[in-house]
DNA sequence: GCGATCAGCT
DNA sequence: CACAGCTGATCGC
């Protein structure tokens, strides 16, 4: 019974603490789902080698164990049927690899929110088991996915590693059905940083801008001023390179691009030409180098100049409910800064994306460094169904505070929504079904665009404002500190409402095709102006801003930041402590921008051009009909004998929650994203208040410059 | 000689 | 600051 029983996932490693000393967070996922054993996910030794099929999220070690030792590659020998799947991006990054090429002809790459039938026979017996799985984007690394399950036992997701702005699961059209969450059973989900501690991670965008702000004030000082972007050796900068090179038009130095050949709205940014000023290459003895002025690839000049060298290294930041701190770059040394990057959600972003979904059942994947498993499942009890419905309906009081309605239109909400909205995932969609015959049985389920109905269930929206509740709820006891925020977010559907009816719109047309992975990816929008605004040009005075983009040696020193908001930026040489003609000025914090969404950059986006070897489905057959029993958006025809009842199970899909209010939830959650963690900021005064919801009664737009500096610095 | 595991170090 | 690795040592087959 290799089968991990829900809830303990490692079979064993219930409540255990991790061993002190271990240096990362533990995956006790072991690469089954208690509904569907006989898949395996992720996880390719041990039990997983009795799968009928396997499936990879993306491409990174940790979850490819397993994946090319001998007893794999065995069975693989012997059994004919079993296949990997995968999204298309992480096919092409797989085999890349010498390593891994033995998967070539066994790795069949579906497209994003494609829904797909897969049967999964038993070689030795026959018995089958058809199952429709769906990959949904989950902005971790290029190619990677989570993987939506849905059959006989029920709809599951698998979230892989995961990166999601609040809201991003509400924008999710295949999470949803007829304007509500499909009923998911299950969900097996990143921890990676479920722990009050992570609670606040800037956005992809804030770290971006913080990002190229460094580097432009360092770069433009003169040709020979490089920066070495410290990075680990993993899929998941990408985003940094494209942006970097497309805002300053210098491609980004690595050692190795082969791997994005068939991508070139990566590898268009990249070269392998040692001549420019931003370097992203590797080397063993890389920071011993960078202390002689020694790039890892080497070069210590140019022209005979010696080159001007300042390292960044991308590592991940947090902020606490109440943390004042903000900045994303902190100066570390004369020369070296961190520079604010998570490729995992933080803990309100998971908070907010389970509690959106509401499933039955979530099974953490890690555990924390310095956590447990059942400090985990605590956190995430709360998020689920059961809980809801045992939870006290509890309808906040007075509602006000700080409005919510400030960050409606000033940043964030906007700012995430960019990821989906303003680029849409082109379809293209090469329906290509290969070369059929193959063995397996995939059947691309024809997306029809729904017609979805539309239809936001009134009573839903109870449901909605209790599993609101429940997170709220769920603050309450995780942080410490966090009460006083909680209520009041239960309301102003505003903002929510506004966009994302998620279903609708944006998304994919189903037919659309493969998502570019910068859907997620490209952050323009703050990076434009706002972000900069504040600071590069405040070289004089920002004080007014408040702006820390970032303070010199690190750490949680929040005074230091503030100093020198002063600070000019890459212009002035001035530097603190001693350590001199380094930038040390540009700060940006975190929650400063409003965003700027600005699609610029997004061309086409990426669309692997992979040659697809997309089996099975021979189109005609691969109309399916799935009956819609489940909870099936798609519309599909099956094509084969029997009529799959694909659904989850329960032929009557329960609808909860009403979509549009879904943002609420993070309201709370992420409610400090925005206020609270504003350092400088104060409370709003009531005056301000009444004022703010006057003229939203007026059906006024009320902006919100980013915090008046006013307030800042105290 | 290879793989798995672990310590150490980014 | 903890993303995801790599390297090297040890042990077993």
């Amino acid at each position: 019974m290799g089968q991990s029983i829900p809830g303990i996932p490692g079979g064993g490693l219930g409540g255990e603490a991790n061993p002190p000393g271990l240096t990362g967070a533990m995956s006790c996922f072991q690469g089954q789902m208690a509904e569907y054993p006989n898949i395996s996910i992720d996880r390719f030794d041990r039990e997983n080698l009795k799968a009928r099929a396997y499936f990879l999220s993306h491409c990174h070690k940790d979850h490819m164990k397993g994946l090319r030792a001998p007893a794999l590659k065995r069975r693989l020998e012997c059994s004919l049927k079993v296949y990997l799947y995968c999204s298309p991006v992480t096919k092409e990054l797989l085999l890349t690899s010498p390593k891994y090429r033995f998967w070539e002809t066994r790795i069949i790459s579906i497209e994003i929110e494609t829904p797909t039938q897969i049967s999964l026979v038993d070689e030795a017996s026959g018995e089958k088991e058809e199952i429709v799985v769906t990959l949904l984007p989950a902005g971790h690394c290029p190619g990677s996915v989570m993987f939506l399950f849905q059959g006989d036992q029920g709809t599951v997701l698998y979230t892989g590693d995961f990166r999601l702005a609040k809201g991003e699961a509400a924008r999710m059209e295949l999470l949803h059905y007829g304007g509500r969450v499909k009923d998911i059973q299950s969900v097996y989900l990143d921890t990676t940083f479920c722990d009050p501690k992570f609670h606040q991670i800037p956005s992809r965008g804030e770290c971006l801008s913080g990002v190229v702000e460094l580097v432009r004030s360092w770069i433009t000082r003169s040709p020979y001023h490089v920066v070495w972007l410290n990075c680990k050796a993993a899929y998941g900068y990408e985003y940094l390179f494209t942006n970097l090179s497309e805002e300053f038009g210098l491609q980004v130095h690595v050692d190795k691009l082969d791997m994005f050949r068939n991508m070139p709205d990566i590898l268009h940014h990249l070269t392998t030409d040692r001549s420019t000023q931003i370097h992203a290459c590797r080397h063993p003895k890389a920071e011993e180098y960078f202390q002689w002025n020694r790039l890892p690839c080497g070069i210590t000049s140019r022209n005979r100049i010696p080159l001007h060298t300042i390292s960044i290294k991308p590592s991940t930041m947090w902020f606490g409910e109440r943390t004042r701190k903000t900045n994303v770059i902190v100066r570390t040394g004369e020369s070296s800064y961190r520079a604010c990057f998570s490729f995992h959600s933080s803990y309100s972003e998971i908070k907010d994306f389970l509690s959106y979904i509401c499933p039955v059942n979530a099974y953490p994947n890690v555990i924390p460094l310095g956590t447990t498993m059942d400090k985990v499942i605590e956190i995430l009890k709360p998020l689920c169904r059961s809980s809801q419905s045992t939870e006290p309906k509890y309808k906040p009081l007075g509602k006000l505070k700080r409005a919510r309605t400030i960050h409606l239109d000033s940043e964030e909400e906007e700012d995430e929504h960019d990821l989906f909205d303003d680029p849409l995932p082109v379809p293209l969609r090469r329906k290509v079904p290969n070369q059929r015959t193959l063995h397996p049985k995939v059947f691309q389920m024809t997306a029809v665009s729904q017609n979805q109905p539309e239809k936001l269930g009134q009573s839903t929206g109870c449901n909605r404002a209790e599993s609101m509740q429940t997170s709220l709820w769920a603050n309450f006891i995780d942080c410490e500190e966090s009460n006083s925020e909680s209520e009041e977010e239960s309301q102003i559907p505003a903002s929510s409402q506004g966009d994302p009816c998620p279903v609708t719109h944006h998304q994919q047309k189903v037919d659309a095709e493969v998502p570019q992975w910068e859907v997620f990816f490209k952050r323009n929008d703050e990076i434009t102006d706002d972000g900069l605004e504040n600071f590069p040009s405040s070289t004089e005075g920002g004080g007014s801003q408040s702006p820390k983009l970032f303070t010199d040696s690190d750490g949680e020193s929040t005074h230091i930041s503030s100093q020198n908001s002063s600070q000019s930026t890459h212009i002035s040489e001035q530097g603190s402590q001693g350590w001199d003609s380094q930038p040390d000025t540009v700060l940006l914090s975190f929650q400063e921008r409003n965003s700027g969404d600005m699609t610029s950059l997004n061309k086409g986006g990426y669309k692997p051009r992979i040659k697809e070897n997309l089996p099975a489905s021979q189109m005609e057959q691969s109309v399916l009909c799935l009956k819609d029993s489940s909870s099936e958006d798609v519309t599909t025809v099956p094509s084969v004998g029997e009529p799959t009842t694909v659904s989850g199970g329960k032929h009557i899909p329960q609808e909860r929650r009403l979509p549009a209010l879904s943002t609420n939830a993070d309201s709370q959650s992420s409610s400090d994203f925005e206020i609270p963690s504003t350092p400088e900021a104060e409370l709003p005064k009531r005056e301000h208040l009444q004022y703010l919801y006057e003229k939203l009664a007026a059906g006024e737009s009320i902006v919100l410059d980013k915090r008046k500096g006013s307030l800042i610095d105290t």
